[in-house]
RNA sequence: CGCGGGGUAGAGCAGUCUGGAAGCUCGUCGGGCUCAUAACCCGGAGGUCGUAGGUUCAAAUCCUUCCCCCGCUACCA
């Protein structure tokens, strides 16, 4: 096989918060599959996967559970790494972002930058939600609360170190707008123009004083170095990358990266903050970053409080790693987000894998054992018949190829089941079975064994990157070797004469949809019952009562100053293009207020009409989603943001004064 | 009028750039076959290609209107 070259592919760092579900996992199968590819098709592949360990989250995660910060990373990078060993895959190196060397990078980059000008020392402002001790951005709250605990936010300062983004945004966008393969898909590249780029990139900041688990700024120690810097850094600190010039020669060989394969969520980080921060170190950036979709769970949202979280060891204890290899491989679309359910993976495993694949290469032996002792010779009796199926085996390779050339791996498998559904075909177009009835046809009969053999070595040979370990136990059955790629558009290179198995293994039994139910649902049950007392204990605490952040102390005339009175709904309608906006006309006396609420998520236009409410009256006018709202209407809100509006307990005239 | 993607058979999708007899997988119904894991093969039914208009000999495909869904963004008195 000629050497194409070097291809470094990468996925994302798994964030070692906790264990990852099968949406997580599905990233490292899905790059898995293409390494392997690319290493048949003859390129010299680094494929580097790994994870991200330090933030605030992981210190608090590891202070309740009572251990530190690193012995808690360190088992949950076990558990990963354990997951991605489990789903048999081929990485080259598997870095932590709390390997010695890559902090000592890190350190240096954040150095090197900073005399460079690039990053510059100012201060954080932002809202702050004190017992998080986290800042959050307007957009991350949840109904103008913290998003974690639900309670009150308030501005805060905090000093830090800024990168200085809007430097290098115009040679970003020239970058963008000339290599159009870029971001993909390329729907995520319009989103990051139109949304970032050309309104103007802000400053991002890049370091914290408000926890310690982090790689200290070496020369300011109340600094750590904030999570994007530390962990974009990893596609180059792991193949040796030094900020002083003195790089490893893989590092030489192997950046640019060819294939940053992330999720969608992580897009703006990679394709805005990562190719930014490669132009102030004056590195050439990588070629490609894939934003894939999710895999979303389809029945009902997953928690792990109704224990129906699904982790990829489940269903390889359930399915084996093959079969789970597949459904995420084929059920994951393109562009859009692909479902799982115990259903949809019985249906994909039963047809697909089962019908299709297991019984072709189970009565193909078969038939060979039963007519020739299991010999597959090619007596070259050949029929019009043949020519289709010779076509499709040797033409697969080009249609693979050319899928996988712009990573529609989903599409690449279908191509290789046509080539086996073309040969389940063939036995029914030759009829082997009538044939063996006739002692002059015998050669006929094995020549199309030997065809069907050959087309299945041809399609396993394609399989082998996607499902390596089904591919080797085909080879085995057949007793025969994978193919390279080079040898794929040849038709008639198995050994003629060779005696395959007389014993072939099922590759991959039938399954009962409800059988598989009936014990997913025990699982989940068993889990939930394990998780339940712990939650219903916080949820418990949460619920019975709520400490808010209290606030300064006021004068009676403060609170004069405002004027609450019962309002009622007379009429309310949706405000459009708003999430969580309602628009009700409310009458207070003989007056009739506009008020813009954010409340859509709580109660339907419908059901606000007639309600008597309490209303803050005398607030300015202000302006929402372009839509002008006269006062406040008031609510309780509890931990998970639920609100409940403030009505009277008795029977109350519109306009009555509450004081 | 924020930006973008999408609405095609019961389900999931391709086809749209480069107009020219509506296609694939699963399901369903009927038939064939018996080598095989009740598997395999063939055929049928099922679609006003979101809506309304326009261009054209011809529109799922090009243009315009409106409706709905989904991302990103903003609003959250």
């Amino acid at each position: 096989m000629e050497n194409k070259g070097k291809y470094y592919i990468t996925t994302a760092i798994a964030y070692t918060s906790g264990k990852p579900h099968i949406g997580n996992s599905y990233e490292i199968v899905l790059a898995d599959s293409i390494a392997r590819f690319k290493r048949k098709e003859g390129y010299d592949v680094f494929f580097q996967t790994g994870t991200d360990e330090h933030g605030q989250k992981i210190e608090l995660k590891a202070a309740e559970a009572g251990i530190t910060p690193k012995e808690f990373v360190d088992d949950v990078a076990g558990t990963i790494k354990g997951l991605w060993d489990l789903m048999d895959t081929s990485y080259d190196k598997f870095i932590r972002t709390t390997d010695d060397y890559h902090e000592k990078q890190v350190q240096k980059i954040f150095k090197k930058l900073y005399d460079k000008g690039d990053i510059y020392k100012g201060a954080y402002e932002g809202l702050y939600c004190t017992p998080c001790e986290s800042f959050w951005t307007e957009s991350q709250l949840k109904d103008g609360k913290c998003p974690d605990c639900g309670r009150d936010v308030k501005p805060a300062k905090e000093e830090a170190y800024f990168f200085k983004m809007s430097k290098y945004a115009d040679r970003l966008i020239e970058h963008i707008n000339t290599h159009p393969e870029f971001i993909q898909p390329v729907s995520r590249k319009n989103e990051m123009m139109n949304n970032f780029l050309l309104p103007g990139l802000q400053d991002l900041c890049v370091s914290r004083t408000s926890f310690k688990w982090g790689i200290p700024v070496d020369f300011d120690d109340r600094h750590v170095v904030y999570v994007w810097l530390d962990a974009l850094t990893n596609y180059i600190t792991g193949i040796g990358y030094d900020a002083d010039g003195n790089h490893d020669a893989m590092y030489g060989k192997n950046w640019p990266a060819d294939l940053h394969l992330i999720g969608k969520d992580i897009i703006r980080f990679h394709t805005i903050y990562w190719p930014i921060f490669l132009m102030a170190l004056d590195e050439p950036l990588p070629k490609q970053v894939f934003g894939h979709p999710w895999l979303l769970q389809g029945d009902g949202k997953m928690s792990k409080s109704k224990g129906n979280v699904i982790y990829a060891d489940d269903l390889v204890e359930f399915f084996g790693v093959d079969a789970v290899r597949y459904f995420v491989l084929h059920e994951m679309p393109f562009e859009n987000d692909g479902t799982i359910s115990w259903e949809l993976l019985v249906e994909r495993i039963n047809s697909d894998l089962a019908n299709t694949l297991g019984n072709l290469v189970n009565r193909t032996i078969s038939m060979s054992n039963k007519y020739f002792d299991g010999v597959v010779s090619n007596k070259g009796v050949a029929e019009a018949v043949d020519e289709d199926l010779k076509a499709v085996a040797t033409g697969t390779l080009d249609k693979v190829l050319s899928k996988m050339e712009t990573l529609h791996v989903a599409d690449a498998l279908t191509e290789i089941f046509a080539l086996f559904k073309r040969c389940n075909k063939y036995i029914d177009e030759t009829e082997p079975w009538v044939l063996a009835k006739d002692e002059a046809k015998a050669d006929r009969l094995a020549t199309v064994l030997y065809n069907l053999t050959e087309g299945i070595i041809i399609g396993a040979s394609l399989l082998e990157s996607f499902l390596p370990t089904t591919a080797k136990k085909i080879a085995q059955q057949l007793n025969t070797e994978l193919r390279d790629f080079d040898k794929l558009k040849e038709f008639g290179l198995y050994p003629d004469g060779n005696k395959v198995t007389d014993a072939p293994e099922i590759l991959f039994a039938r399954l009962k949809e409800d059988e598989v139910i009936e014990k997913a649902t025990a699982m989940f049950a068993e889990r939930a019952a394990a998780v339940a007392p712990a939650e219903e204990a916080e949820e418990n605490c949460g619920n019975s009562v709520i400490d808010i952040e209290p606030k300064e102390e006021i004068l009676y005339d403060d609170f004069g100053k405002m004027q609450f009175q019962v309002g009622e709904i007379i009429a309310c309608e949706e405000v459009k293009k708003s999430k969580k906006l309602l628009c009700s006309q409310v009458r207070i006396g003989s007056s009739v207020k506009q008020i813009v609420s954010g409340i859509k998520q709580h109660y339907s236009a419908e059901e606000m009409v007639g309600k008597k409410v309490m209303v803050l009256v005398n607030l300015k006018p202000a302006t929402l989603a372009g839509i002008v709202s006269e006062g406040m209407i008031l609510c309780a809100e509890d931990a998970e943001g639920n609100l409940a509006l403030m009505v009277p307990e008795k029977e109350m005239p519109a306009g009555a004064e509450i004081c």
